[in-house]
DNA sequence: GGATTGACGGGAG
DNA sequence: ACTCCCGCCAATC
């Protein structure tokens, strides 16, 4: 087998970095988030990322929204309404159908 | 080990 | 605004 040229466990650390570089009061995309860590149109494996997190992670993953600028968690669970009450906590602003004006809060690297 | 799934995203109609 | 479709590919079945 000839190791992959980059190993999984670093691009995982990479993406893990980036997410816990969005500040707070703002929000990141998945797409952006792996955009920044030099994946781009990797979205999905962000996704598969934060999955994957053991609860209770110190990692802000709060703070990763879908393009659209709403949570893709549902909004009953326990970790939607988590995301939301952390985001409100930070100042975010959700409007009446749980969508964040990206262009206020939006991360701007 | 092929098929399906999915915390995504962009494009087309 | 909304639906459908396709590319992406790790994880899971």
């Amino acid at each position: 087998m000839v190791p992959r040229p980059q190993g999984n466990d670093q691009k995982r650390t990479r993406l893990l970095a980036t997410v816990d570089s969005v500040p707070p009061g703002r929000v990141a995309s998945y797409g952006q988030i792996a955009l920044e860590a030099g994946l781009p149109g990797r979205a999905r494996l962000v996704g598969a990322l934060l999955r994957g997190l053991p609860a209770g992670s110190p990692l802000a993953w709060h703070r990763i929204v879908n393009a659209q600028g709403k949570s893709s968690l549902d909004p009953r669970s326990s970790a939607g309404r988590t995301q939301r009450r952390r985001l409100r906590s930070e100042g975010v602003e959700f409007d009446s159908k749980g969508r964040i004006d990206l262009k206020r809060h939006g991360w701007r690297p």
